[in-house]
DNA sequence: TGCACGTAGTGCAACGATGCACTTAGTGTA
DNA sequence: TACACTAAGTGCATCGTTGCACTACGTGCA
């Protein structure tokens, strides 16, 4: 087989990108697409070749963050014994640390723009794809149960972050605090209704 | 000021295609260029838009490496005080261990092409050049001593590198020994007529 | 001798990365 | 309000990289 290196290339710098995006969120600064592009080592224009914008950037390295996440909740529960939706969560609460992770995510978001409604809402829609994934994946092994249930379970499970979100929101960027309500609650109506329609 | 990034790309592959070339040499096995533009992650193509020949590429990797020899040598000679070619040339064996260096790109080269003229040619032609620059160094200080006795004393420095390749050459390549002579003395010859005409 | 085969090296067209000038939009300031 | 300034994002020409087909040459083998 031959190795296609020209696209090669192309994974190469939209890495780097995506890393230094990573490593700049985490350093908890505001940072500009120069930045980004003078730490990835690329230049600016190929940023915008490989994403369409720099929202699309932080969206992307937040939902490989928490494709760590999913991926271990999967493997918990795919090879867990069927026995309840409870067990299979708490299993992956043992296993996974799912606050810590979604926590350590929002602090970083927090950072990267405080008092921009763009990073919560980043926050909340990458979360809430997480969410689905994994009530879609409980409902797959209790196809009997209620959706509701999987939902709320899965819910529960990202109680940490709901907790440390509210309180970064209450300390650094208090008025977003009415739309994160609503987010969640929409987020909870989407999955149950996407558990219901099994995609 | 502007990083110009087109070049730092090219510069970046250039480096990636030196160190690759460098560790395969060191690894002591022969090395396509297919191998080679693995190693460096980049398309075989490139390594020819880079450089005209896989010799030039070694070429150029041991040349880089003989640098730090006349690098060492240069600052041993121009810091010390002016007294004597001689005291020079024992106080760069002190502070750099050519022997050693040389040994090791000689041993490494004869991994690179056992059997291979080539290598021997490449490493002579290198030899021969760090050689000569050392002993301009020399003329540059005390011009009023006889190239000859530059050439001679650079010629003992390389001590350590003649013996070892003069061993190698008896035990792996003893069809090379007649052409390596040669090429040693020719190389006195030029050491002493390019000091004459100091460049 | 003839032939298959591996490897060095080339020519070329397509693709990816880059520099630069440009528009657009938000923000602070006189 | 007007204006300077900063940063996001776009269009385009150019340069660097790559895949592929091709030639040339040495080597082993029947």
């Amino acid at each position: 087989m031959t190795i296609d290196r020209r696209s090669a290339l192309k994974a190469r710098h939209r890495r780097a990108i995506l890393d230094a995006a990573g490593a700049l969120i985490a350093e908890g600064g505001r940072f500009s697409v120069d930045q980004l592009a003078e730490r990835a080592d690329v230049s600016r224009r190929t940023v915008f070749n490989h994403f369409a914008s720099i929202d699309d950037v932080v969206t992307t390295v937040c939902t490989e963050m928490l494709h760590v996440v999913i991926d271990g909740f999967r493997t918990t529960v795919t090879s867990g014994e069927r026995e309840s939706m409870f067990t299979d969560v708490a299993g992956a609460l043992r296993v996974t640390d799912v606050p810590g992770i979604v926590a350590y995510l929002w602090r970083a978001l927090g950072g990267f723009a405080p008092g921009n409604p763009q990073a919560a809402q980043i926050f909340h829609a990458t979360v809430a794809r997480t969410c689905e994934e994994m009530a879609l994946e409980l409902a797959r092994k209790y196809p009997e149960a209620d959706p509701l249930d999987a939902a709320i379970l899965v819910s529960s499970l990202m109680n940490g972050t709901v907790a440390v979100a509210t309180h970064w929101i209450a300390v650094t960027a208090t008025q977003l605090d009415e739309r994160s309500r609503e987010l969640w609650h929409s987020l909870l109506e989407r999955m149950i209704e996407t558990v219901r329609k099994g995609y």
